[in-house]
DNA sequence: TATTTAGTTCTGTTGTTCCCGAACTAAATA
DNA sequence: TATTTAGTTCGGGAACAACAGAACTAAATA
């Protein structure tokens, strides 16, 4: 694979992590950024470097920024006599990866555990499978917790 | 808790649900049915039933339905003699949502080698970073196979 | 054969999201 | 003090998504 090859095929990365990032309900605009400070050699880009290269417009790029700040996708860090802010990517470790699983899993089986408890009849077919499901989440939790214990 | 009380927390933890839906992407209409056939007593509905319950048009049904259905999320039976369908959740098993997270893993770590792959500088901040993330995703995917196994 | 039933499809309305351009601001610089 | 820099905020338009209503259809029934 040749250089410009290279620089092509990064360009296609973007994009499909851009699309990812869109199915997780990330705007286009930010989840390209986001896409850009991953794969591109440069790690660090400032506000008129995402500008011009996104060919974007300057509010666009400010609230696709904020956006990704409070997510706490993107950080940034200035430079002593530089004015200007260098965003890059910032990467949640495998830990707070498991963590955001977990939760969606906990939140579930909460919901899961309260459609039982109010059913009338407890063994009626829902229910049952309602326990099941929520009995399996609840053991994959104790996994993953066995998990982040491990690393 | 009286019944009138059950019912109320109910019709709330339809509300809880469907808002929960929305979330992944799923339309309002078709979260709240989804979740009024996960949480009412009665645990099989008719295309009127829907329509009245939720008072919403029969089209809305309709295109909510499809996708519902489309998702695997819901499934229909038909009974002999009776040309409605009765429409009720279809509870996708542990193992099937484990093999969703596993995917959605697999995929962010195949992407993540390819962007570590082309990177010019293969020990760069981001290079590196991306490494350690893929490599303890990989970890975590033989965990979740370990699982599967078990169960 | 005419009507009813159980939906589907089409068209239009409303609301929302995404983005742009222009005006604005606060700090640094000339 | 005037200008430049590095953005932010505001207002608006285009595109899309969600839903309703009405017309339609295919099968069953009278």
């Amino acid at each position: 694979m040749n250089e410009h090859e290279r620089i092509t095929r990064q360009k296609e990365l973007i994009e499909t992590i851009g699309r990812n990032l869109e199915k997780q309900g990330i705007q286009p605009v930010a989840g390209r950024i986001l896409g850009m400070l991953m794969v591109m050699d440069k790690e660090e880009y400032t506000f008129d470097e995402i500008v011009e290269e996104m060919k974007i417009s300057k509010s666009s790029a400010s609230n696709a920024l904020r956006n990704l700040e409070l997510r706490e996708a993107i950080e940034y860090v200035t430079y002593p006599g530089d004015r200007k802010r260098y965003f890059r990517i910032s990467f949640s470790d495998v830990n707070k990866l498991i963590e955001g699983v977990k939760k969606k899993f906990q939140t579930d089986a909460d919901i899961f555990d309260e459609v039982i408890s109010l059913k009338k009849d407890s063994n009626s077919k829902n229910a049952c499978a309602l326990k099941a499901i929520s009995k399996g989440m609840r053991y994959f939790i104790t996994i993953l917790e066995n998990f982040q214990n491990k690393i």
